[in-house]
DNA sequence: GGCCATTTAGTTGTGCACAACTGAATCGTG
DNA sequence: CACGATTCAGTTGTGCACAACTAAATGGCC
């Protein structure tokens, strides 16, 4: 097969802890700044995320919020549940489609965004990086989780080098 | 009403919605790359990590693997445990200071060194990025990483606005 | 030596992620 | 209409991450 150049598999070892550490641990890292960024208002960070989604919406079908943030019933139903035992969210079943359950901000749920509202600044803060590059890294983020997720379901070629 | 330049708080509760998830996402897309790859080997991603620590290092202390990774023996401690029940590892207290605990590899753990290393080739393909995209992303990430502890560890500022 | 703070693994409890499954509702096709 | 496939939420089980704690060993200091 084409060895494009001769780097070799000891050396991808090394340089493999070094890539996927890194996106794992700064992915840790910002759980962690949220985490004490969000103990006021009493939310994990993916509680966070899916409060972002229903403000943003108003109602949602788990479905949809699970799209929303690709994620699915197994963690979606014990989060909302949390979500719905603090009070931030209804769940109710669907009038037209039994099968669905939609869930929606209480109004404790809604008041609660305005006390969000200064949270994103903070973690922009932690960053210590001006929004432009910020807006930079999501992109390539945005662009490696594509590359990703198509390379996953495609069944992982395995020796097939991108170049085709 | 709102300037380009003032960014509000409105555009900042969506910026962030897409910054930290972007990171979010990227990391689980990579967990289920690894998952799919390590299947073979029987190991979880951060057991794999743990792996490539131990075959860099041979035997090390719970409290050295930690530091390399940045976990705790909350997290190592069962993780070591699965291991050694899978056998690719030997624990064992140490004779110099009875507090410490060493982990290395078995003679199985050492032989599943070869089948992982395809591995690191594998997920690079995955992710079609030349090496030097990924190298440029992975420096990103460790300033990203490097600056949100720091951050974490100076308690916050909160209200200090980078600038605008 | 005796005492106390520190270090080190380990345990417990909570929450997230995901695979695999269940069960109910819905849809499509004949 | 009937019936099989599909969709949807939920449950179960496994594993990781982390906070808070325990227990044992160590080291410093008087």
């Amino acid at each position: 097969m084409d060895t494009p150049r001769t780097v070799s598999d000891e050396d991808f070892l090394r340089l493999d802890h070094q890539i996927c550490f890194s996106l794992h641990a700064a992915a840790r890292a910002f759980n962690s700044v949220y985490r004490t960024a969000l103990k006021d208002l009493g939310l994990t960070y993916p509680q966070y995320l899916v409060m972002l989604v229903l403000w943003e919406h108003g109602e949602l079908p788990v479905k949809r919020i699970g799209e929303h943030l690709r994620l699915d019933s197994g963690t979606l139903s014990p989060l909302l549940k949390r979500l719905e035992a603090a009070g931030y969210v209804e769940r109710r079943r669907s009038a037209e489609d039994e099968r669905s359950v939609t869930a929606r901000p209480t109004p404790a749920g809604t008041a609660l965004r305005e006390r969000a509202l200064g949270v994103p600044r903070r973690i922009a803060a932690a960053t210590g990086l001006p929004l432009e590059e910020v807006r930079a890294l999501r992109a390539r983020l945005d662009e490696l989780t594509t590359a990703l997720d198509t390379a996953g379901s495609a069944a992982l070629p395995g020796d097939c080098v991108p170049d085709d």
